[in-house]
DNA sequence: ACCTGAACACCGTTCAAGT
DNA sequence: ACCTGAACACCGTTCAAGT
């Protein structure tokens, strides 16, 4: 079992997983490879390297298992994928937007949705407008939610009402007047996560309506 | 002049805006300040409290001159400040989703952004949905642009196309299908930031509408 | 070709003094 | 009360050997 480069980003997963990427150093990767740490330098090209790949791993995990079906669909699931990953891997995920890359299989995922809202009757701009507001919301929300919440918690999910409150006003300026407390409170404290991100995804696909009329499709019927 | 912690921060987002994230370090801070770098652990919490700091003063970037009018308009214009602090600090921008921070002038949008939707018919839950879905939006967006188009051209922000598309060829795998390159030109090439920018605003805005009739005004018009 | 380990430069932070 | 500077622990990386 040689050392690749697999291996080292599969070690460097299970140590930012568990604790963070500050944890992440060089020597550590290598005793949890039972390597020299220099080893590794072979294979990756140096710390930079093992976040490129740490990255390129979370776009891997993006993937959607429906690529067929109504447009709209396949566009909310993608989008909840994408959020999933940062409750995933809380503390990895951020790499996604950090560094530049793209895995074939985020592509494909591309392709078959560029392809279906060109079917449904899309103009090829609009079709790719939509594809990057659905990208930037989900990973802005996911990515929103884990530093609103701190990364342990997000992981469990479970946070109470109460805790939630305290944790809020931890986070506001000492003496802010009520009415901007209680702003802060309808924005932040969400007391169902999923909940919550789904109603900002209906937003987001309901207004949705094809430029010129489909090929062949009966009338949608979303705005009830 | 006694040293204190605005004058610390300002020096640090000097260096950060300058020479990047990478740069800052406590005696390189010190030297800016012309102190000694100890000096600067009296004002803040450490390293951690400066980037605490820069994260503040990211979020009291987005102010918004606005606070009246059309809440359509509000929402626009807060969502194109969120994104512009992207461009304005590229290097200290994403520290915004790395600490949990809100200072007071960020309730204070929040709360005319509230108020407005629920002059406009919006329940409190809806409003609340709308504001942290534009919010993620804005965030996700810009942060994506930086990670997409590299830090020094999205300041300058005049990238070619054929320099945009070389790029985009080196963060592809080797060997990608000819489709599967076509789908990451229609997302990622894009030639005008800003208007595929406003495209997903409008994809966000015009598909809003009011749960329960509005107090008293004329229907919308939006949906040409 | 691949792995090893000593060594170097750098950086955050503690601590005991200074004024 | 505020600033100073020596010192320590830690980490990424280079380089000359090893097998």
């Amino acid at each position: 079992m040689p050392l690749n480069k697999s291996r080292v980003i599969n070690a460097a997963l299970t140590i930012v997983d568990r604790e963070g990427l500050d944890a992440l150093n060089m020597r550590r990767l290598g005793t949890e490879l039972g390597v020299d740490p220099m080893a590794i330098y072979r294979h990756v090209d140096g710390r930079d390297g093992v976040l490129d790949g740490l990255a390129q791993r979370m776009w891997e995990e993006v993937n959607v298992a429906i690529e067929d079906g109504p447009w709209r669909e396949q566009l909310r699931e993608f989008t909840r994928a994408l959020r999933r990953v940062f409750h995933a891997h809380p503390y990895a995920a951020p790499l996604m937007l950090q560094r530049f890359v793209i895995p074939v299989s985020l592509l494909e995922s591309v392709h078959a949705q560029l392809r279906a809202l060109r079917d449904a009757g899309f103009s090829e701009e609009r079709a790719g407008a939509i594809i990057r507001t659905l990208q930037s919301f989900g990973v802005g929300y996911g990515l929103a939610e884990l530093t609103c919440f701190g990364i342990p918690e997000v992981g469990g999910a479970d946070l109470s009402q109460a805790e939630m409150l305290v944790l809020l006003g931890q986070a506001l300026p000492p003496g802010v007047p009520p009415h901007l407390a209680d702003a802060a409170i309808a924005l932040y404290a969400v007391t169902n996560p999923e909940a919550a991100f789904e109603s900002g995804l209906d937003l987001l696909l309901d207004g949705l309506r094809p430029d010129h009329g489909p090929p062949g499709s009966s009338a949608p019927a979303a705005q009830s």
